[in-house]
DNA sequence: ACTAACTGATACTAAATTGGTATCAGAAAT
DNA sequence: ATTTCTGATACCAATTTAGTATCAGTTAGT
């Protein structure tokens, strides 16, 4: 069971990366090299974000992309939900008519819970926590020489 | 994103139907009319499930399949993970070496807590509980015929 | 004006997964 | 012996996933 998908992986990565580097822009070819993610897919992957409006582009030569909001107002959540669409139970039940299976309903009920605590928690989730997160990790390795 | 698919769903409807039989067999076929789901697709399933204990069979002319435990024993966390897998993370890191690249690990340690809480929540489910759950709602319908 | 470095859009593909079917062998009840 | 069942396993089509390729248009620098 896999949650997240290698679109949405990727997507956050280059996220971060943006988000490390606030200001410039940075192209597609250098974030692919850097992060090492398949050029191509991580054009297409860009692309879907900056028609998200997650992430702003300039065209032509010195052009780039670079996050278009504060890195706290993105969600990983956002993210699945671009890639992975919104988190629902096996064929929901509720696009056909009613519950055609009372016990499907039950379990549908539960899992509806519990969806809804996923998507809490990856809304809590910002780019900018990461990045924090992230720096707070290599100042620890930084300073001390921790056992390894 | 979906959450569960067709094999766990049905497996979960199918253990729900047989702990609402306590100490009856019931044949794969019975099931599968009974259940509306595909017969062949659900003896696969049934297999599986017998395969890993959470039901018994018996062969032959009026054989068939029963609950092997208590209701209460049998949560849908175990049958998410026999046909799902566990829940894990795209691609865990840690089966290659360590986390080739940190932005990842951020990002996975975060994950890998919200998968916790989801497993957690799953285990917390049982089919006894579902089964319990179902009767309430079928008592509530069949007394007071409440707005529709 | 040319060219190199970019993004926009979109078509294509291989492999894996998902959902489902079919078949054959063997066991038990009648 | 025949019917009703499970055990095991092979097969299949459709979809999804991950990745590639191509061409058109934009911008900066010369």
């Amino acid at each position: 069971m896999k949650v997240l998908n290698k679109h949405t992986d990727y997507a956050v990565r280059a996220l971060i990366a943006l988000g490390m580097k606030p200001g410039s822009r940075i192209s597609a070819k250098t974030l692919s090299e850097e992060q090492g993610i398949p050029y191509q897919f991580l054009r297409r992957i860009l692309q879907e974000l900056i028609r998200n409006g997650l992430v702003s582009s300039k065209e032509g030569a010195g052009g780039g992309v670079a996050l278009a909001r504060d890195p706290d107002e993105i969600r990983v959540r956002d993210v699945i939900e671009i890639f992975q669409g919104s988190v629902q139970v096996s064929e929901c039940m509720f696009r056909k008519q009613l519950c055609s299976n009372r016990a499907n309903c039950v379990l549908r009920h539960e899992i509806m819970r519990i969806e809804r605590m996923v998507n809490d928690e990856f809304a809590k989730v910002t780019v900018g926590k990461l990045i924090a997160d992230l720096k707070r990790v290599e100042e620890a390795r930084a300073g001390v020489q921790v056992q390894e």
